[in-house]
DNA sequence: GTATGGAATTTGTATAGTTGTATAGGATCA
DNA sequence: TGATCCTATACAACTATACAAATTCCATAC
């Protein structure tokens, strides 16, 4: 269940709210009590927490008064991590740096009812990479409905693009029908791809396009390196 | 004969018994020195039965506590306009609410750039914990900045509903300026109010609330248990 | 105004119980 | 031989509960 100590990450948790000056020097914390309620655990493992910033002299306690902020608390750091930004819009439509897979093969249950035709038509699949900087962002598998989209993969191949594929295909106008988003851990597999580590967490996006006519055109998934990327949702 | 192992016997049974309602959901199992007893095999044995059912996720342990038996997971699609509540009455089951702080101090610098205000204006917190028939889904951080709404921790606590609290000081209409979604792995404290594993995948959804004149009345950090909840973005 | 007394609050301490982890070793089977 | 299963022991981490000791707060008396 937890691999770090509970008291250790609520003392984490006390000292960067003093650093960051939701606990005046001389202030008082909340009560060992509220605390407990807080963070969800018994006040004996509050009290641990408290006791170790005590004996490093951020806080000290007085019997029957409250647990008091020492002094002044120096600057709590604050992590200045490079993250990559990526509008929703894009979820599932980034354009590949990579393609790893494009077959046409029959389609499974689900496919055939995300895109509205009937299990066992032909799907196109394409697969791959895209990347920022070298780094990868994210994996992408998009499935088209082969009926009205006989010659995409052949396009694809030659253009290397996706969107710009459709548009030659004759649906250079479809939206976006809606899109679903859920965190899911990362199989040994995609964790190789994405360059991180089995069980990280992942940002999973699964979005269905139409066309003018409502008709889907295509059914995609997309999964984000979750500490690489934040999906922003305009207006929403 | 006894070809299967002890401890799957001993997870099959203890399942069975949760299955016949012997142990209802949210209820403790007896301890794994009494199991052990019972079974007449040693606790490790017990132990690892236990392990078992809790990678299934049929219990989860609390250290110091017991073995408890967890509630059916189900999913919840939330979009923007389909809110907590009512994707949980969708779903058939009862939403409920538990607040686990609430008090006032000074903004930091991220809580005063988000709403727009000063750094060391006061700001209202709100935490809780969001859950559906008894098992969380959701934590939830809140930030108001105190001086519009003067009064919403006594509304709060009287009401026990943020949104509630905030049509009853004024802010009937406000709407979501922009959500930033990214996957997180739980922290030992999240997993603890989550129920999940430390290192699970979670949905962190960051919102900026404005009113009708395009100020900043909440700053909403919330997270979700990956596994347990889709977002739904419509249209994108 | 100021002191007093008592209730409520808050930290300190003690004890017992429960799960998590580490180490070591025996038994069985392919 | 090596892997899996099970036993045995010890200790660490956390919970649960109860009570003691110090402080704060407030109504009341003078």
């Amino acid at each position: 269940m937890a691999r770090s100590a509970l008291w250790r990450e609520i003392a984490a948790a006390l000292e960067a709210e003093i650093g960051r000056g939701h606990f005046p020097p001389g202030g008082r914390l909340p009560t060992e009590a509220e605390l407990s309620a807080r963070f969800g655990v018994n006040r004996h493992t509050v009290r641990h927490a408290l006791a170790d910033m005590a004996a490093r002299g951020l806080v000290h306690a007085r019997r029957g008064a409250g647990v008091f902020v020492t002094g002044r608390a120096a600057e709590y750091p604050l992590g200045r991590r490079v993250r990559f930004h990526q509008a929703v819009t894009a979820a599932g439509m980034t354009p590949s740096r990579n393609l790893t897979r494009i077959e046409t093969r029959p389609a499974d249950a689900e496919e055939a009812a995300q895109l509205r035709i009937a299990a066992g038509d032909a799907v196109h699949v394409v697969e791959g990479v895209s990347m920022a900087d070298g780094q990868p962002i994210a994996l992408f598998r998009s499935i088209f409905p082969a009926g009205p989209l006989p010659d995409l993969p052949r396009v694809i191949t030659e253009t290397g693009s996706v969107t710009a594929a459709l548009a030659a295909c004759g649906v250079a106008d479809y939206t976006r029908e809606s899109t679903r988003i859920t965190a899911k851990a990362a199989k040994p597999v995609q964790a190789l791809a994405l360059r991180i580590r089995e069980g990280d967490p992942m940002l999973r996006s699964v979005a269905v396009n139409v066309d003018g006519e409502g008709r889907p055109v295509e059914y995609g998934i997309t999964w984000f390196a979750g500490d690489r990327v934040t999906l922003t949702v305009a207006g929403g």
